[in-house]
DNA sequence: CAGTATCCGTTTTGATACTG
DNA sequence: CAGTATCAAAACGGATACTG
């Protein structure tokens, strides 16, 4: 941002959802864990390198917690929000329902 | 988006605030209208380019209404947010009380 | 004053082949 | 299965000169 001080927290929240498949990743694991292949699955179109570096920054960011089972292949490997994660996500509605709401003023006018 | 129809809600907020100085702009202008040369002022580092199509976009978006008053130089030009900017702004509320609650929680912590 | 036009660098994403 | 490595393409913003 301009000044990194005057607008922090501002940045804090973009930084952590910064990412063109963050917010679908969000809103999916609203709904419980799921699996690396499910991810990539329900994200048609995300190149696998794309999403394993976004899933990766959520988890450093204490968005997700990954969990590992196995230790040879097939790997086992689980993403589901944190609690932190769940608080973003209620922001996240926010911006979903203006969203909506502004789709609707359009679709009432022009 | 992923796919347009899914995640419409969420596009549309998404693209309303898209670029790097719309949000600055936006909290900028909660304190009333402002010219154009004061808004530059304000995002320090921000080029002309850039700023005059972030204004652009949020004028066409409905968030902004630019008011030009005179016909000749020098032109005195006003951008005030409009009702639908004022909603939007409430949940750019909501992300910036987010990213307070980690920064934090980070601070408390580690 | 309030922009637009042009050119360029950086950042972000995409496609695909390969690995434990 | 769950990724990483490499290379290329696209999106985005920065600098600056110019204009009504």
């Amino acid at each position: 941002m301009t000044t990194p001080d005057r607008y922090a927290p501002l940045s804090k929240f973009l930084a952590a959802v910064k990412g063109k498949y963050k917010l679908p990743i969000l809103i999916y694991l609203k709904h419980g864990p799921k699996r690396y292949s499910q991810v990539y699955r329900r994200l048609a179109g995300v190149s696998e390198r794309i999403l394993s570096k976004q899933l990766r920054e959520l988890e450093q960011e204490g968005i997700l917690l990954k969990t590992v089972t196995g230790t040879k292949a097939p790997l086992r490997v689980e993403y589901a929000l944190t609690a932190h994660g769940f608080t973003l996500c209620a922001v996240v509605q926010q911006m979903w329902e203006w969203g909506e709401r502004t789709l609707e003023k359009e679709a009432a006018q022009g």
